[in-house]
DNA sequence: TCCGAGCGTCACATAAGTGTCATGCACCAC
DNA sequence: GTGGTGCATGACACTTATGTGACGCTCGGA
């Protein structure tokens, strides 16, 4: 399960770029224009956490802001407030806008995207603590363990940074050299059917216990984690 | 299948990174170390999409810029240019150098593929995006795919990149050559009525489960997405 | 130093997909 | 109708891609 995070910005390259980004490191992304789209999406699914631009076209981003604190099913979601330089006023250090906290732009999306984790781990920590679930399979990153049904799973580290890699984006094929990349390094030179041989591995530790396997071939494209149908 | 990009830089270093990253990214990369050459490759096969550095030996990005822009076949290429801060003058910024976008130097890699995928999704939204539809077909490049009516329908890889290729253009008549081409390759030695088998395959493929033939055979012509009429 | 866990390769078995062909039907022009 | 060309399709021999057990090597800990 994804964090959904909402975007309400709008200026449209910063928003493209905020949206990429964001998937990149694993949150689903929904974006609105402006405070009133904003407002509008928030309705249709509560996301798990909202980035909300101070200066919006028609509402404001302390308004939404406000707005979103009155309804109840947003009350405690995390809103995390983009401001230019200059806009950082004090009523923006202070949060008492209702924001819980606030980035000025320009700023590293590695600064943002650290912002937004520790945000949410103080409201859904199972969103981004070290753990990751797919199906029964439960990967836990801090203990380092896997668990399928409550099982116990032993894997070697190759196999471990494998099926972490995979499980961040379950359905979604990789190629070999994409896996080699991610598991491997991206200066490794290891032959490519090596990968092969560690999913193997991987499927077999998975499988023990008369599991199902949950890894699917993709012939002539790579290895997904999915059901195989 | 790939969108095809072409990078025109004389930097060798940042040439190879940016070779290096856009292909990880899924785009095919051919290099051009100055304006000159850009131009030829330009002639060669058309891009896609053009990464232009501003400033070039021999012929300067703007120039390259202005005769593309006055060649039909790359009038509304997509054109992004690289320049390094200072260059930025009002005239790149506006963009009347008939550039789509640009970006300054030094850049973040993600920044420069949020906005390449951007520029194609502008132009040409069948080459980037994740899916495609048609009727009660749909096609999913990241998982790969392919379901009619939620069933899931099994197809080999190259029937796969044959109906990936055809659902980019629904209704469109494809003879069987431009189809080898763009399904196995430009430089393949193959039957061309091998083309007739594997449309035959996809047909069979999609056709299960008592589903209407979505493929149109035109007589002498070639073969379609579409109603039959 | 010895030992076992992991790793990367290889070789071989198996499965899946591919290209050709032969055959028969469909369609079109007379 | 009729002849001829184009197309659909099942069979099949052949390639290629993948699964897997075995093996030797490395490395860290006892």
């Amino acid at each position: 399960m994804k964090p959904f995070v909402l975007v309400v910005e709008d200026e449209e390259a910063l928003a493209t770029l905020l949206d990429y980004n964001l998937d990149k490191e694993g949150f689903r992304v929904e974006r609105a224009a402006d405070g009133e789209e904003g407002l509008l999406k928030v309705e249709e699914e509560t996301p798990d956490l909202i980035l909300l631009d101070w200066m919006l076209p028609k509402v404001s981003g302390v308004e939404v802001c406000r707005q979103l604190r009155a309804r109840p099913e947003t009350r405690r979601t995390p809103i995390l407030m983009l401001t230019a330089r200059g806009e950082e006023s004090d009523k923006v250090r202070g949060l008492d806008t209702g924001a819980d906290d606030y980035v000025v732009k320009p700023f590293a999306m590695s600064e943002l995207t650290a912002r937004i984790r520790a945000l949410l781990r103080r409201t859904r920590p199972e969103l981004v603590d070290e753990r990751l679930e797919y199906a029964d399979i439960i990967l836990d990153r801090g203990s380092r363990r896997v668990t399928r049904s409550g099982r116990n799973v032993h894997l070697g580290p190759t196999e471990f940074r494998l099926l972490d890699f995979l499980m961040q984006r379950p359905g979604r094929v990789f190629s070999r050299e994409r896996l080699m990349d991610a598991v491997w390094g991206p200066n490794t030179y290891v032959e490519l059917r090596t990968v092969d041989v560690h999913v193997g591995r991987l499927r077999k530790a998975l499988r023990d216990g008369g599991h199902e396997d949950p890894i699917r071939t993709v012939r002539s494209a790579g290895y997904s984690l999915d059901q195989q149908a």
